[in-house]
DNA sequence: ACGCATTTGGGTAATTTGGGCT
DNA sequence: TATGTCCAAATTACCCAAATGC
């Protein structure tokens, strides 16, 4: 998957989808956990993330969003 | 019911709900039962959950509620 | 009271998480 | 607000006996 990056910054790829990058924060409050622990998920590699200059972590939505679809909102996997 | 995830991270339902997660020791605490029970009720499809990365899971609270309802208190059976 | 299927909790070990501090 | 580390608490998955419901 080949990703653009469009002037307001978001992410295209060649499906169209528009990817935005997430803060610890914001991927913590999606899944209920602490900022912490999802840190710790890019570190055991359970999620992919991108390095900000001064060393902090963001996180594509799309990729956010795929591994929220693993663990569905339904019935128990 | 299909959620929506916000920028802030809260999922909102149809209705605008906005929700938030419980683990399944306050899952439990509500019901009066132990964490293990709520957790089985996720395997048995009585509840919905979101998994996190590392297979734990959790509950959302507008779920949580309207089984409170469902069952609710002084119509039994 | 009885039998039978289902549900629940106790116990354990390994993994995961959050709080405090930096 | 994010990072990195240590440590106690929470969660998970398993088996098995007690409790529950019909």
């Amino acid at each position: 998957m080949t990703s653009i990056i469009s002037p307001d910054g978001t992410f295209s790829t060649e499906t169209g989808t528009t990817d935005r990058l997430l803060t610890p924060g914001e991927v913590a409050r999606i899944f209920g956990v602490d900022p912490k622990t999802v840190n710790r998920w890019a570190l055991t590699g359970k999620v992919p993330s991108i390095r900000t200059p001064s060393r902090q972590r963001r996180y594509l939505e799309s990729e956010v969003r795929a591994l929220l679809r693993d663990g569905s909102v339904g019935t128990d996997g």
